[in-house]
DNA sequence: TTGAAAGCGCTAACAT
DNA sequence: ATGTTAGCGCTTTCAA
């Protein structure tokens, strides 16, 4: 059973298919009475254009590709939100793919995006394998990396200092008057790794040593891993006076295990999470956290890309800092 | 400046273009004096192959396309996770698109998918308008139909009953002697509606009246929406002695919005969950939940549309009940 | 093992 | 406003 195609759809309607493809693309440029016919003889066959067909001929695949390093963790999932909303609108297709955490599969990624000839790379994080980067600088499309600032930027970079996110989170703690204060982590991803320089940074000038409570193996960061990094140190009796935790749910679930402890947030111990998920400000006690800026880091890639694309003037290396804000709540209160 | 093609590396191979194209696909085929030539021009030119062009000569795609609702709720990110593990790893592409829980944009989201011509098509749910059903039909390939039962399946349907969960979590309440048992729930999709038909069975079979928390405009499942619309039960002095919530968030939230107000769980009210997401062990209290298998669905939906695939063989409506299981915990101790 | 010819299904460019 | 012609960059089929 062949496919119905556009000469089939052209033969029934008595037109030639160019008017066909015309009627699917822009309408408006045909006469009312042969759309009508064309429009009659499309639902009649149930055709449906191929878009393979349509990209090689146009060479034009209407199509962005965006990396990220994985599903599980909400910020992306709110970041895809806001590039789905502003690419689909303007008749893009968006295709995700993830690397998990992994710059192999990045590159792997990354080429299989050119080989769809996607019109931009939208791709979280700024530590790419140098294959990666010579194929992005290669390929002359817009390309936007995120989340992170980078020393080199390729194209387009908008992000934020984690470093300096990880200093200011410590600090607020080190203000507070608290001396043994750990950072606690799932993985050292390169995001993690640079909120963990900004702590040693801001201990190492307070004069403080260091407190590390990090996973052996790399895991994703979750309200249960928080339970156990904390249910760890609390049996070796390792128990400091603050923890930074690289994410909301690694603090909401140290939290949960100082109650089942007995140990009371924040009279006996303080915590301060990152990203300032929606449970949060609702947290029992609420959560202390730096909010990052996910939605805006989505839309205004797209934004760009868009203009990029509309523009068709070479962008040179550009970076954007959206900046993070500390937002105290009772989990550091004293 | 002009994409590289498969000509320019077969000129500069000195090779035929058939011989490039045999070297990329299967490389045994190929003399390894060629093979070698091929690969170095391919290398020094940057050569990306265009992959609708591919599609379009050889009519396949090895795409897949999957349909979720949404990104926010981490039971697709599993989902998901599972799915790319399978078909990734024999060689396909997954195409994930989002309907927003709308009918409509699901519908377009399968002719976006059609006009792609993937292979098959993985859609989470069951309740489709009458133009995606017969698109699905008519298109002639593997579709498989997730997380919930349907009384008329398309092709495959791998789920479980969400009203016989929903009724299993209710009479877990029931039978812990409480009458008046509330449900809570963000919104009336397909799912939660389900829940609440098996929430009303059990309440009905024993006597008892119903009792709804639901917010007032739909809106996804989160901690600080089950904090919310507890608050707004509580405010109105309307407080249950139970809560069956469709998804483990909104029992979290709720859960910590008792303890803010000095309400005891388990021992003032008793709350249960819906998905046994990974925090719900760990809560403090730990939250009594229905456990789902995502991840099982995700696999097994993946294997069975390689195996139809690889088979040929015209698959005819099936059904695959993937059972759930009640988790009693502290949250509902008596 | 290698290549030549033909065509996948559409659209750009150029008529009319 | 509509049609004709000529590809887009690959792969299939068939031949050598």
């Amino acid at each position: 059973m062949r496919r119905i195609t556009l000469d089939d759809v052209a033969n029934l309607a008595g037109v030639s298919p160019i008017t066909v493809s015309r009627v699917l693309r822009k309408p408006d440029a045909v006469s009312p009475g042969l759309r009508l016919r064309v429009d009659a003889a499309v639902k009649e066959l149930g055709y449906v254009p191929n878009i393979a067909a349509s990209r090689l001929a146009s060479s034009r695949t209407h199509a962005i590709g965006v990396i990220v390093p994985t599903l599980y963790n909400v910020i992306f999932a709110e970041y895809l939100f806001a590039l789905h909303e502003v690419l689909v609108a303007a008749g893009f297709q968006v295709i995700v793919v993830n690397s998990r955490y992994s710059e192999i599969e990045e590159e792997n990624a990354i080429k299989a995006l050119l080989g769809q000839r996607v019109e931009a790379i939208i791709i979280a994080g700024t530590h790419h394998t140098p294959l990666s980067r010579q194929l992005l600088a290669q390929a002359r499309l817009p390309v936007v990396e995120t989340f992170e600032l980078s020393p080199n930027p390729i194209d387009l970079n908008i992000g934020m200092s984690q470093e300096h996110a990880g200093q200011t989170a410590t600090q607020h703690l080190i203000e507070r008057g608290f001396r043994r204060i750990a950072f606690l982590t799932g993985n050292l991803d390169h995001r993690a790794q640079s909120r963990f320089d900004g702590y040693r940074l801001a201990m190492r000038e307070a004069g403080l040593p260091n407190l590390e409570i990090i996973a052996e193996r790399p895991r994703h960061s979750s309200v249960a891993l928080g339970s156990d990094l904390f249910t760890m140190t609390h049996e070796r009796g390792d128990v400091p006076e603050a923890i930074f935790c690289t994410d909301d749910n690694l603090a909401l679930g140290a939290m949960q295990e100082c109650r089942k402890r007995g140990i009371r947030v924040p009279d006996d111990i303080s915590i301060i999470g990152f990203h300032d998920l929606e449970f949060a400000a609702c947290a029992a006690p609420s959560l202390s956290s730096i909010a990052t800026r996910r939605f805006e880091t989505g839309k205004l890639a797209a934004e760009r890309v868009l203009a990029a694309l509309n523009s068709s003037v070479v962008s040179r290396a550009e970076q954007i800092d959206l900046a993070f804000a500390l937002i105290p709540r009772e989990s550091t209160a004293v």
